[in-house]
DNA sequence: ATATTTGCAAATCGTTTGCATCACC
DNA sequence: GGTGATGCAAACGATTTGCAAATAT
């Protein structure tokens, strides 16, 4: 996905830089991470401002998107830079288990038809609490 | 629902003011409203830290919740004080249609036993384009 | 060579806090 | 009457900006 990455830079005229190189690939080996934990992790590779800036394009060009995952607000590669999936977020202990729901997704295009819209984009993300953190909770 | 709203406050030891009922009664008739228009619809009703601290604890309260429409942060009532429902979001005009999908909420329940998830919350939400925005578009 | 991006420092914005006063129970 | 909530003004932190230097095309 780094090469549709590079070519999306290309395309809208922007350069293809060693810190937006690198964030990318943070992106796709962190997964959703918040914005704060964003920034604190890449001080290194970027001056804040940038760290910011380069936000601000990657959502301009959908290269990342917010998602609020078990109440968090995350910030996330988008589809195209990343395998479509959804998660299912533990309230407990923060893991997330990336799912795939094919059939709810044909079921949500119908729908969409049925209120004559053209479904652009969806976002269905379940939060609860994993089955470790069942079997570890104090039992009374 | 304003009812178990005030029933909400009264059990965690909270007082029924009257800025948060208002405010309450705003989100009811508002729906979903970004933060910024929440404290620019309602100088009125309160100081803008009270309004701060009213949006803090509703969240803490689980009275409200973030969710993600159409790209835009927006904050709503929570399902225990509104029916619950999901949107199909136009990105055109930003108009949102109220869906409810009982059919994809029984699937997603199973999927999250075949996880051995306990399944408290789920999000689901479409973006698109409506029919009137099809309609109307230009056509070359 | 030119256009875009970066770092730095300063400015700005939204949000939070302390404290005295006010409203609710 | 006592506890919790509010308003005000000040403080804070996160985000943005202008501009000169650096990097990419």
């Amino acid at each position: 996905m780094e090469e549709r990455f590079k070519s999306t830079l290309r395309e809208y005229g922007r350069s293809i830089t060693q810190s937006r190189v690198l964030l990318f690939r943070y992106l796709q080996q962190r997964g959703p991470v918040t914005q704060s934990q964003f920034i604190q992790d890449n001080r290194a590779v970027a001056d804040q401002a940038s760290l910011y800036r380069t936000i601000q394009l990657f959502k301009l060009l959908r290269v990342v998107e917010e998602r609020i995952l078990a109440g968090k607000r995350m910030l996330e590669l988008t589809d195209a830079y990343d395998e479509h999936h959804h998660h299912l977020t533990c309230t407990q202990c923060g893991s997330s288990v990336v799912i795939t729901l094919p059939d709810v997704e044909r079921r949500l295009e119908a729908v969409g038809r049925e209120h004559q819209f053209r479904i652009d984009h969806h976002t269905i993300d379940l939060d609860g609490v994993c089955a470790a953190c069942l079997r570890t909770a104090y039992t009374p």
